[in-house]
DNA sequence: ACTTTTTTAACACGACTGTACTAGCACCGA
DNA sequence: TCGGTGCTAGTACAGTCGTGTTAAAAAAGT
């Protein structure tokens, strides 16, 4: 049945619309007739892939989700611990336009998942994935002898470290430049290392 | 000339129904109609004392900086490097009830600065500010022996810490309490002081 | 070729928005 | 007592909002 447009290729493309007026505008200007007219399609066709915004937003947040989540995925496996967790936290923070578009939608959403109980259980979501990883990086850091071994105060910190640097980032994308960002998380990996082998002492 | 009710008292409680409605339905229902009825007046009373809402918008946010500025300014003298660092962030950080509200609503004007000039200065502001006062704790810290001597990176790290914890603390107050914030914040300043005095071995 | 289903476009409805305007109120100094 | 002034309430206007409905057009199946 080969259609003119594929259906989940025309949904993908109207969150990339939603992804785009978040960005520009807002994302209390991301209605439907906005995200409409900013994929070249009508309102009507826009609610035949979506039954309602709610519907639609949901989507898009999911997505973002699913994205990163496939990207960390595909990562190739690095048996040092070290190395490892600066390869994931490479992925996580938003050192390149991808990821700096992403960066900015996921705070819109996440910031409107305070009011919004569709969101906030999508946010919650990212969120318990998120100190998942910090969790497991911080383990295998301190079995390696690389990180302290008060796994949950340092999994605190390394997940604060990051949501932190991800909303300065957002907030002062001149400022905070890829480089500084990588160095920022380096940085912190370093004096964990330097942490533990200080406790040996 | 004794009018009834002070004009700028009427305007700060003008802005303590704008925070009421952030904190309770967002700040995209914080309209001029649902801020007024908040408030017990009309949206022609309102608009006596602000002229548009961008002008009602730029004074709430404008408020919560004042207050939490003077509310450091009010912090009585601290000689221990150490202690006096443990006391400005137990005051940035939302502790009790008052300042999570501030929280919360300082990051939902955060949010909308992406893309509201008018905000988006005020919001510069407070992190300049913020990035101001961990340089200066950093400095201090480390001049006592008590943090690295990397003193952008430290206060970069610092910096990052608090914001990305107050964004946990807005996104779930239930796991992150006024404690495990405290007990985070005191976790880091040890590893500062420790990670110092490892170099010194 | 025709029928059936999918897709599109366009418009209507009620509700909400920021802003503006006007009439009426209470209070002040003279 | 008389203006005058600060303040309030109410309403009007021109938009936009989400949603629903309807009808035409396009594609697919037969």
């Amino acid at each position: 049945m080969p259609k003119v447009v594929d259906p989940t290729e025309r949904r993908r493309q109207l969150v990339e619309a939603v992804w785009q007026v978040i960005r520009r505008d807002g994302l209390e200007q991301a209605s439907v007739r906005n995200v409409a007219r900013e994929a070249g399609l009508s309102t009507g066709s826009l609610r035949h892939y979506f039954a309602s915004q709610s519907e639609l937003m949901v989507f898009a947040f999911r997505t973002i989700i699913d994205r990163i989540e496939s990207r960390l995925a595909a990562l190739e496996p690095e048996p040092d611990p070290r190395r490892r967790a600066q390869r994931v936290l490479a992925e996580l923070l938003p050192l390149d336009d991808e990821r700096r578009a992403e960066n900015e939608v996921w705070l819109a959403f996440t910031s409107r998942a305070t009011v919004d109980p569709a969101l906030s259980a999508l946010r919650d979501e990212g969120y318990d994935a998120l100190r998942a990883g910090c969790q497991t990086m911080i383990t295998d850091l301190s079995a390696a002898g690389l990180a302290p071994t008060d796994i949950p105060a340092e999994t605190e910190r390394l997940h604060a470290l990051l949501d932190g640097l991800a909303v300065h980032a957002a907030m002062r994308p001149d400022i905070h430049t890829a480089q500084s960002l990588a160095a920022a998380i380096a940085h912190h990996l370093d004096a964990l290392a330097t942490a533990r082998s200080a406790r040996r002492v």
